[in-house]
DNA sequence: TTTT
DNA sequence: TTTT
């Protein structure tokens, strides 16, 4: 009836750019999310959570957003049950994104090439994508 | 560093309470959440998701409410990982509440007897517990 | 950049529907939202929130709700500035809402007619409608 | 019942910070919120929302905080009504926040001053304060 | 498998 | 494994 999920943290690794059968664009990325609080060991724990990015809005994050930038997400949590190549059923956790903000400027290039998404201001937004009625996604 | 989840669903079924090594209570249940949007296929989905539940608002829930009570939940997503019996290393996403909203009444018991939460009102809500430095949850 | 308001309360009066010049639906009604903890005099205090509401969603409230009704609303927080008919400089804040959610079955009619809404099963979801470029509110 | 806001948006000015009559720090400060969306001029609007801060959590954003730096608040839409001084009733809108944290680093200082904040490193987050049973907020 |  |  309602799920909403709203995250900021930054990306484990650079956005993956796939295509389904039909040529929707997908983009999924991971994200590292500092919990508030440290553990009985003074530590303080991550939550790497998988992020989807549909359509028009996945090719911008495709485009500009790379390892170690700092987003934001709101989105809605999916559960996806499928069985593994060995047989046994495994459910996946994914926040499926609405609307991703780019909170920080891209670090700069090391030898003058424009770096991806160099040309995007910190703090710029990229409107949403509201995904549905969409195949199997492919990661 | 922010992760917010707010969920409004019904329970799959009553909530289970344990208690940790050291005392804390603990209840979990899972919660059915419809999508907004149908599919290709024209049905509508649903996500099954995992809620716990420390302290007191453990207690309160597990006496309260039952499978098919309408709840909102706020809390935050949390992964975890660990190594299932056969050794296969396996991944929980879960929702870790720190409110849940009760937002219908109980149904009516059959036979006269007080059912769960008969004394609960409409809307009635139930403070807001915070979980940290936990030890591990038994379920 | 990002602007998340999530509310859950009963409406203290009838939704009131109006067009807009150019023919676009708006409903506005106020949303009574208890506060989780009661202030210094022990007195539970409660925010009344304005909503907004535009196109299809606008009738679709105006048609199914009604005072006292128990609501979801999931929109974003405006503040907007006018000077009233003395000239004086005021400010109106209010959600605009993309998505409500109907917690409660509307009540039963007293005379045999079917009260607003009386189709509408407990928990049925309303779409959800982004309102954008719109011109201004006439409330 | 339920009332939760999250916003991302650049502080105004410096956060204003006084003490209630009982010693309690409050802090407050406006928060400009790009809207998603441009109107039909064609011009990006921005929300001035106003964010009232108590306890520790005051402090922290009275230190470190500053016209311009982006932070991303999590908090309640608090509606309070006063009569003015010209006997006017007057209704204030507000953010009273649980969480802010900072997005970006502090700007450089100009004259080898340690600016407002220089030890707190980028992301880092500010715990949770959570405000209730408090007196009237003194701005 | 993980980010700063 | 699933709720209405």
């Amino acid at each position: 009836m309602m799920n909403k999920v709203i995250l900021i943290g930054r990306l484990t690794r650079d956005p993956e750019l796939r295509y389904t059968p039909s040529g929707a664009p997908v983009a999924g990325f991971s994200l590292a999310v500092d919990r508030q609080f440290t553990n009985r060991q003074g530590e303080r724990e991550t939550d790497f959570i998988n992020i989807v990015v549909w359509q028009k809005l996945a090719e911008t994050c495709a485009n500009h957003l790379s390892k170690g930038r700092l987003v934001a997400v709101d989105g809605r949590l999916q559960i996806r049950s499928y069985d593994d190549n060995q047989g046994i059923r495994r459910t996946i956790a994914e926040v499926v994104a609405n609307e991703v903000k780019f909170l920080d400027r891209p670090k700069e290039s090391q030898q003058g090439v424009p770096p991806k998404g160099s040309s995007i201001a910190e703090g710029e937004s990229f409107g949403s994508e509201i995904s549905f009625n969409e195949e199997e996604i492919p990661f």
